[in-house]
DNA sequence: GCCAACGTTGGC
DNA sequence: GCCAACGTTGGC
């Protein structure tokens, strides 16, 4: 079987937060409002069903990877971006080139402590990450070392 | 609220 | 295609 791509996934909790993902009908949520062209591709072409999210919140005092999600439905036009009332409005969107793409990701669980930033600045092995060296991509890949550090430090067994 | 880093836009 | 101006992100 396909091996799982792991990935980390930024919100600022005051927009969407982990704890509005755990509330929604069959703890799903529909990732939209992407709109940045590196974080698109991630989106419609590399993140696969299954494929495992770290839930990380932003813009908060103290910014923390604060629980796992999945990926439930692979890359798929964002409809609001041609939604004239949505936030992220996009006229240049359309059905015969959508731009834009977001993926549906299902609540999995928290991490019983969560890994600040700070603490994810401090240590060594996760030095490479898109986080600490280019913090403002919303959609990032997670090699497995990374991952399982960071779930070592959150105390979280998983699966 | 500030501001550095980064991404996008548009004139040339 | 360059690059200045501008807008956004997100840590602090």
């Amino acid at each position: 079987m396909r091996p799982l791509n792991h990935w980390l996934f930024k919100t600022e909790p005051g927009c969407f937060s982990f704890d509005d993902l755990k509330q929604r009908p069959d703890m799903t949520e529909p990732w939209d409002g992407v709109r940045n062209y590196q974080a698109r591709n991630f989106l419609r072409d590399t993140i696969k069903q299954r494929d495992l999210v770290l839930f990380y919140h932003s813009n908060i005092p103290e910014p923390a990877i604060v629980g796992i999600a999945q990926v439930v439905r692979e890359g798929y036009p964002d409809t609001t971006a041609r939604d004239p009332n949505a936030e992220h409005f996009d006229p240049k969107s359309s059905p015969e080139n959508p731009i834009w793409y977001m993926v549906d990701v299902r609540f999995v669980k928290p991490l019983i402590t969560p890994v600040t930033l700070e603490q994810i600045k401090c240590n060594p092995l996760l030095a490479d990450m898109p986080l600490v060296k280019r913090s403002r991509l919303s959609i990032q890949p997670v090699t497995p070392d990374q991952w399982n550090v960071i779930l070592a430090m959150g105390e979280t067994p998983f699966p």
